[in-house]
DNA sequence: CTTGATTTAATTATATACAATCAAATGGGG
DNA sequence: CCCCATTTGATTGTATATAATTAAATCAAG
């Protein structure tokens, strides 16, 4: 009975860690034309599907918070894909909304998820599972993400 | 027929990305106490199991590149847990060694695993499933990642 | 109305990631 | 021996990530 498990091929979070960064790699260079980052395009993603909400909720929606979405989005700002407007009503929340430009840039998008999955050779029944397992892990624990470490 | 391809939900990768930061983020204050990074400990995880190699050797192990693990070895080194000695055969390469400290932490270590493991609530079942995907998603296209876009 | 807790972005500091480039070293062909 | 392609780490520049803090605003209780 000699099982390490400090083993890197006995942890599950290296392979998630690992193909995480590879599928990164594999859309860059199908988003450089479009002149935006892997992040930079989930969240168009996001606002493409849902626009107009403040940062907090486009946030939760990408799990990421406002120290990784602030700069971000003043970078697309910047890039005049989004317009950023503060709130009249509470001065503390930030609207986010695309611009035209913003908009437009979805019909270019369009070839991407396409151009993926001729590069990912996985079956339907293997990415299904796959997607089954990785929801499964995102949405236990609420979003505390705290963990009990005792006993 | 009306299905949307850019649709956040749709996509795989999105949950591959974020389910991998969820569990880094669960590691984080295991590792604290020892004083380390999710990154720095696997690349602990890879010195632990195979100590002495080149920087080359060691990023191909962790799929990370000299970029990453040159600053990161660095900071190991200065904190007493690794040697950095550049060959006397080939000065264009580095061996990283652990020091005694270094070969030390793996025992304060060695309750990691456990304590994730009790943080994820995934069927024995599933995890080998999932880990059977990931790393088909990880060996396939050998090392290149070249994805083919013609056609 | 006022105090204090909460909410929300922004900021700061630290640590990754990685493409691109550089520089040193090696090794092979002529 | 000399030239040049290759190998290997290091460096640089850009872009994330996230914990911790700050600052402004809101809200509830008294």
């Amino acid at each position: 009975m000699d099982y390490n498990p400090l083993k890197l091929e006995n942890q599950i979070c290296f392979p998630l860690y690992a193909a995480s960064r590879k599928i990164i790699k594999l859309y860059t260079p199908l988003l450089e034309p479009l002149g935006i980052t892997y992040t930079q395009y989930i969240t168009l993603l996001a606002l493409w599907e849902r626009d107009g909400e403040t940062v907090k909720a486009l946030g939760e929606r990408l799990f990421l918070d406002s120290g990784t979405l602030t700069p971000l989005l003043k970078k697309l700002e910047s890039q005049g894909l989004v317009d950023r407007r503060r709130s009249h009503e509470d001065e503390r929340q930030v609207f986010i909304h695309l611009t035209e430009k913003g908009k437009a840039l979805r019909e270019l998008a369009l070839e991407v998820p396409h151009k993926i999955v001729s590069c990912v050779d996985m079956s339907m029944e293997d990415a299904m599972e796959l997607y089954r397992l990785l929801y499964l892990l995102l949405k236990e624990e609420g979003e505390s993400g705290v963990c009990s470490i005792e006993q």
